[in-house]
DNA sequence: AAAACGGGGAC
DNA sequence: GTCCCAGTTTT
């Protein structure tokens, strides 16, 4: 029996039920596996079925405006993808009149969508024989063929699209993609893998040369740059704050935060009074600043460090400018400010 | 080709 | 702490 075929086999015992297995409809296809971009499934599930609840189909989240979308995506991270979902669903709904594309290369087309997803959405709501390369298809076919290429090249992404381009069940590729996506998340794991109930653990070349642990080849870790973020909070005698929104390049795109004050090093009480003093809003006001968190709170990018502070600044004026505190969980906000909202209950 | 882009799960 | 997740876009 051929590894594709084993690999079916595995995949029908093993599957777990998730709800875009029952269907074959591209834009709940399209949805699950841009919300699955980069993120593992028990945290994209609650997203798609709110996503599939509020918009149940591609007209519905057209016609929405892009802050509703991105509240919705609050949490999940890389924002782009919210952003690009909205405006692809325009796009299929006013240039190609609501009807999803049909062909991988047309797919492909629409922002947002890379090689994987193309593939992906190709294969399962339309039988096109494309297979995908995905983390876990690396990891499964570098240890089973014990292949050194690094995965993180343009050399690696090719060889393997190419090997499981020659592996891919013709007959069946939407359960060929699903059954190696699944065995590499389940089974052939990043981190002690279940070797001894794998029905590759005969032939699989890794696991005879004690190499498991060193595939896939992935070159070097991005290094990570330490940032200092002052949030200021500001709260009013009629109750409202400011909150503006992120413009132009650069993380959180297009989502709200309190005014943001970044420094070279850690700022101390004295440096962010000093700034507050310029701000023109602020001119003339009588204001009192106070460190809301005494520690300072690290929070973790992949590539950026933030050690965030919060301060808070009572004014003894009213802001006409402001935001009602009522309505400040209405807008879409970075985890770190949710987080802040939640914990400081105004 | 390399860097940017989030947040959380698993160990 | 580390690594990585049903990757894509920008530089």
């Amino acid at each position: 029996m051929n590894l594709s075929k084993q690999l079916i086999n595995w995949y029908t015992d093993n599957k777990r039920d998730l709800p875009w297995r029952n269907t074959t409809n591209p834009y709940f296809i399209w949805l699950s596996e841009i919300i699955l971009q980069q993120t593992q499934v028990v945290q994209g599930l609650p997203y798609y079925t709110a996503f599939t609840t509020y918009y149940p189909t591609v007209f519905d989240l057209a016609n929405a405006d892009e802050q509703d979308v991105l509240k919705l995506w609050q949490g999940l991270g890389y924002y782009s993808r919210a952003r690009n979902l909205h405006a692809s669903a325009k796009y299929i709904v006013n240039v190609l009149n609501g009807q999803f594309p049909d062909t991988f290369d047309d797919i492909l087309k629409l922002k947002g969508v890379g090689d994987y997803t193309a593939s992906a959405i190709a294969s399962i709501c339309f039988n096109q024989i494309t297979a995908v390369v995905d983390g876990n298809v690396y990891r499964a076919l570098s240890r089973i063929y014990g292949i050194e290429t690094a995965i993180n090249t343009g050399k690696g992404f090719k060889e393997f699209k190419a090997l499981a381009q020659q592996l891919i069940d013709v007959k069946q590729p939407a359960t060929f993609n699903q059954a190696i996506m699944e065995f590499g998340a389940r089974l052939c794991k990043p981190k002690n893998p279940d070797c001894n109930i794998c029905p590759f653990n005969t032939v699989c070349v890794a696991l005879q040369k004690g190499t498991i642990g060193e595939l896939p080849v992935k070159l070097k870790a991005n290094k990570v740059t330490k940032k200092h973020f002052n949030f200021i909070v500001m709260l009013s005698k009629d109750n409202k704050t400011i909150i503006e929104q992120r413009q132009g390049s650069g993380i959180w795109q297009n989502l709200y935060q309190f005014p943001l004050i970044e420094t070279e090093k850690e700022a101390t009480h004295e440096v962010i009074v000093n700034e507050i003093e310029n701000l023109d809003i602020l001119k003339d006001a009588t204001f009192d600043v106070s460190l809301y968190n005494d520690k300072v709170i690290v929070h973790k990018l992949s590539h950026q460090h933030l050690n965030t502070k919060f301060w808070i600044v009572t004014l003894d004026q009213e802001l006409s400018k402001g935001v009602s505190i009522k309505q400040i969980k209405d807008y879409p906000v970075p985890i770190l400010i949710g987080n802040f909202i939640e914990k400081f209950n105004f």
